[in-house]
DNA sequence: TTGTACGCGTTATCAG
DNA sequence: CTGATAACGCGTACAA
């Protein structure tokens, strides 16, 4: 009796509607060019009747076009990656695309086993948030003619089209807001740096907007703790604020240490601005609230994922050639009370 | 020369290995129980010199087994969300299923494209944050032997297994705390509720704690208002504390709304828990943030995610007719200074 | 121990 | 205007 729960094929559509299934499949694929209105007419309703739907997979599989955009991201979790993927995943849809999503953890291995798996069910392209230790085996991919484009993380020669905000600018930029607010001592707090670009482009930007401004390398004012040990945290801070010059100010590389920084801050009943100026990534909704509020750098992540399917879609549709580009898009400083001395 | 890039089939393996496609597909599916040492060596070398991977359309058409798990969820950009999708994501990984991962953005007519999308890419089970509006077509699915797991959100009736947080439970306890630490008007900020289970669940868990303890029906403390508009939270907030009892006390529906919440009251300048209690839904990792610390109810997102997954999977393997079942997971209350009179 | 031949559900090429 | 038939890449009786 479990038949009825079998989903019909195209034949028993083409025998209850007592024509070839060459004529369903037109009449699917809107090719009602030559055919009788009659015929079709009939086929409607039998399609109805047995709610046929074509099986995809048999689709994909002769046509070579599954429909399927890959995407690997680090950590879904975040709201980053989170608000990127519904970039992503808004412009596949408009244009008739669907997304299937893996998060590797920050994994190699995860990452290169889930983008085999998304290869072997034929995805037509690959949106790569990558860890950086996959890096031959995903250009290689691409050599093979794997359409790929990076989202946020980029690799340090330019083999695929390449959407970020813009890191180093902002960066500098901000550093630059800080020393003209009246700060003298800098720090910028970062998670293990590893090969992940956003973070080592960040970093450079602070060591030459600090180099540029204050006349000497201020590579000691570089603080890597790890964000997820609260006490790390406070005792980095407690140790910079040690200094005795000031005023001290602290940028933190990523939303995940913003968070980490308030925690350690609120913990260590400091004020700001008056004990330290904080500033940083990301504006993830809640740093207006904490007192005197937060100056935060805002990235535009949907549209990060917008672009970077646009970019894709682009490639996969028109087979072209096209020549690997870098696209920026600007984030915003949103200035509040933590760094105005 | 783009046949380079064409990927080699089981074919092209078979004739370099000279043997049949029989023997690589029995390589592949590890049933080398009847294969000489050699000719598995052969093969073995073959497939990594031709680098090949099986084609896993072709296979999943062939086997019905497609190891694909559907996910649709309301909002993929919510925390919630994110982090359910992860605990999702998690559990099937460690099972061998990938995840696709479909966002409605609370649209029942894309709920229902993305749902019948699933389908016809031939998953193995769906996870569903429904939005209530497509039950009985989602029931239909259900009783056509499409193995269905409700995450979060429940339908009125129990056609499905759903898992949940223990929405009834927490909130009337938290609204008992309330009263116990002397809150006199106590106001349920929400957006519309809709046919939300979770929503409706902690509405009335509302309305029965403050009639049990205040022995009069409350439903004049529901406040509907827009999250996104702030203008109207604040309204409504100062419109309730117009009223001249006192003390209040607020309590958000969901994180979105304490967020607005929060908002709203530092745009008022008011402090708590002087002017007014504030608790609710979700920790969002701010809540411990914003002075004196915000009481929050915890949510067991990832958890939710994990024992969804599970039981799909179950569900999936042994095709017995398991009956439908909710798994309510508890949220925890964490205590701050919000509502500490 | 290995190979032949057919089928999974579609689409495309031809011929009628 | 319509219908056989082959092919997509793989798995599996059945045969050898």
């Amino acid at each position: 009796m479990q038949t009825k729960h079998d989903k019909p094929t195209i034949d028993q559509v083409a025998r209850k509607a007592s024509v070839s299934k060459t004529t369903i499949s037109r009449y699917l694929n809107g090719r009602y060019e030559f055919m009788s209105e009659e015929t079709r007419k009939r086929i409607q309703t039998v399609i109805e009747e047995l709610e046929y739907r074509p099986n995809n997979l048999a689709r994909s599989l002769k046509s070579n076009h599954s429909g399927l955009i890959g995407v690997v991201v680090a950590d879904i979790s975040s709201p980053f990656a989170s608000i990127l993927v519904k970039g992503i995943g808004d412009q596949c849809t408009a244009s008739g695309y669907h997304t299937i999503i893996a998060n590797t953890d920050n994994d190699p291995v995860k990452e290169k086993e889930y983008i085999e798996a998304l290869i072997d069910n034929r995805v037509e392209g690959l949106i790569l948030n990558i860890t950086g230790h996959n890096n031959e085996f995903i250009i290689e991919l691409g050599a093979e003619g794997v359409p790929i484009v990076l989202a946020d993380r980029a690799m340090s020669e330019l083999y695929f089209d390449t959407v970020t905000s813009n890191n180093y600018q902002m960066t500098y930029q901000t550093i630059e807001y800080l020393i003209r607010a009246g700060f003298k001592e800098i720090s910028f707090f970062t998670e293990e740096i590893g090969v992940v670009s956003s973070r080592r482009i960040r970093m450079q930007a602070f060591l030459d907007a600090c180099k540029q401004h204050f006349q000497h390398d201020c590579e000691e004012w570089i603080r890597v703790c790890s964000f997820s040990d609260l006490n790390d945290v406070q005792t980095s801070l407690l140790d910079f604020l040690g200094t005795d010059k000031g005023p001290h100010a602290v940028f933190a590389v990523n939303g995940v240490m913003m968070l980490s920084l308030a925690q350690a801050i609120t913990n260590l009943n400091l004020v700001m601005p008056r004990d330290l100026g904080l500033c940083g990534y990301d504006d993830w909704g809640w740093t207006s609230l904490v007192p005197p509020g937060i100056t935060v750098i805002s990235q535009p992540s949907y549209q990060v994922g917008v672009e970077a399917a646009k970019r894709l879609l682009g490639r996969i549709q028109q087979k072209k050639n096209m020549r690997a580009k870098v696209i920026e898009l600007a984030s915003s400083l949103i200035i509040r009370g933590s760094t105005k001395l």
